[in-house]
DNA sequence: TAAGCTTATGAAATCGGTTGTATTAATGAC
DNA sequence: GTCATTAATACAACCGATTTCATAAGCTTA
């Protein structure tokens, strides 16, 4: 393994000198310069990042928290892109991209506290918001850096975030399927302690609201066993009922083969959140929300690389879109 | 930041003392190793690692390796699980997980040198195995250790690995077809160059030629568009097919829905692998096959860890067990 | 030409650990 | 009681970078 001083050695110079090369500083002569970029190249020197990480007093590398409970085991595809999305900025700035996961809250604080006492993460990503994270307060306690994934639940001006406009989203969502013609229209949510829910129920109810409609909001269950009888309820409790906004695909793609043996007279039009795979194996294929994840991934890692200008913190909004297929009839 | 000098002073002993302790040197007495021990809790002390890792020459990460081609993207509920586990085994060796992603092969070879030749990585997992893989090409002749999660393509002896026993499972899932009185079994596969897809067609081959039963394999692709039309041609083509044999729940429930509106006269049976969501969204919910990716990714991570053991290379096959659900009927 | 300023570079300390060797104390043999 | 041997600990060099401070060279200016 080639070393700095192998490098200073070849060229006839310092180490010192060649440190400062390797960091851009000004104060080395153009002539000297070119003279080490040489001798490194011919040597092939990459610089060993322990060493630069000891010296610096810091390590290159983010900590990527996952949600530690199975109840958002659902949205894997959307966590997977998110982290290619990390990992696409992280590798283009030399950063190492560390994930974090855990069965249970225990587990993952333990990983995490870990990570960020041996000093190596130099900042981490929470790729989810939660009312109440126990997560979040650990960061907070033990005073790390942080960056969220997700519209932070309260306080959200002095944290950085990065997130999708989720209750004009769920407005979004809404309004066009008023534009289709409906007007009882359902949302189905599981749990409104994720910020990601909260929001895109808020949306939809400002847009029920501001149209005069009767709001028709219910929760359902993660479990599938369970979610027939529950549907059944709902849809005979409001047979007027056209059309149902879940917040995930793969929800609504639960949904959609929960409706089928219930045998409802009418159709009833889905819409859903996320694009995923999901949304293309359902059949009828669902209408659905794309988010970007792979775009969120990125940003939320170019804040987190960034913290230089952390002279007031910034949040990001990704725009979204509606991916138009067959699952919302008009009425 | 409390440091070993730090400790060293409290327990009026020198550094190297410290670091002895901290390494269960024999040679420390049981008295001191005590008082030091006291002095560390006392301050809270815990070792830098970029110090510890210069001074031994290495890192303690692993680098998780994603498949680049998006043609493995079904799989993401497996890959997620796979990196729980590695996680769990990493975080409970103080390793750090590090994941290498990217969208085409350039990319993640970049990542990959990148990380390996700045020390960043102690030992790759090479997530997938697939023929002439440009990827273990080039850690291999960057002359990097790494474990395979997956049957080497060749030279399996020389690498070390953990998989399920596919061929074995393949022939399970015929077999049990069989059990059931199906005699016409077909089996789709996407992409014979994974070798997980290989291997069970292996067996599935096998079992059908011990049953001394034709054999039906046939190719049908990722995208859902097609899907539909190759179905209707291999239906018609082998009309006597009753059961399906698809080699990943996602492309399971594909077939299920694009089967719907062929509108056939009998019931096609259908089996599938990973026991993913999938398998639980479909209706009639899919009997699958666990291969217990956490246990896997677990078992990866271990051999990754412990390679002072390298005398030989070790492989380790991780058992697998059919989940009965409501997909196959008796015939 | 000597004093005063820049500018570019080098020497050495430092980051926080590990480890080979020297040193000291303790033990045992005669 | 002395010498050889062993056990436990300290000293100092080292891992491969960064950075402060000193210094030498080059340039102005009186």
């Amino acid at each position: 393994m080639t070393t700095l001083k192998d490098v200073a050695r070849l060229a006839n110079v310092s180490a010192s000198t060649v440190s400062r090369v390797l960091n851009h500083n000004p104060a080395i002569s153009t002539a000297t310069q070119k003279k080490v970029l040489r001798a490194m190249q011919k040597l092939r020197y990459v610089p060993n990042s322990n060493a630069r990480n000891l010296a610096l007093q810091h390590t290159m590398t983010l900590g990527v928290i996952l949600p530690a409970t199975q109840a958002m085991v659902f949205s894997n595809p959307f966590f997977v892109a998110l982290i290619q999305g990390i990992n696409h900025i992280c590798s283009q700035n030399n950063y190492l991209t560390a994930v974090a996961t855990g069965d249970d809250i225990q587990e993952l604080q333990q990983t995490i506290t870990m990570m960020a006492q041996q000093n190596k993460i130099r900042q981490f990503i929470l790729l989810y918001s939660q009312k109440n994270d126990p997560i979040l307060q650990i960061l907070q306690q033990l005073g790390l850096r942080y960056v969220i994934l997700g519209k932070p639940f309260e306080n959200s001006q002095a944290m950085p975030y990065v997130d999708n406009d989720n209750i004009l989203a769920g407005t979004d969502v809404t309004t066009y399927l008023l534009k289709q013609g409906h007007r009882a229209i359902g949302f189905l949510y599981s749990d409104l302690s994720q910020m990601v829910q909260a929001d895109r129920l808020l949306g939809y109810q400002r847009a029920m609201q501001q149209s005069g409609l009767p709001q028709h909001a219910f929760q359902i269950n993660d479990d599938y066993e369970q979610l027939q009888t529950q549907l059944r309820h709902i849809m005979a409790l409001k047979p007027e009922i056209t059309a149902l906004i879940t917040t995930d695909d793969m929800q609504a793609l639960a949904v959609q083969q929960a409706l089928v043996p219930l045998d409802l007279k009418r159709h009833i039009s889905q819409i859903s959140f996320n694009n995923s795979i999901f949304a293309r194996v359902a059949r009828p294929m669902l209408t659905s929300v794309e988010v970007f994840p792979v775009k969120l991934g990125e940003e939320v890692a170019r804040l987190a690389i960034q913290d230089h200008a952390e002279t007031f913190v910034s949040n990001l909004i990704i725009p979204h879109r509606i991916i138009e297929r067959s699952s919302v009839w008009t009425q």
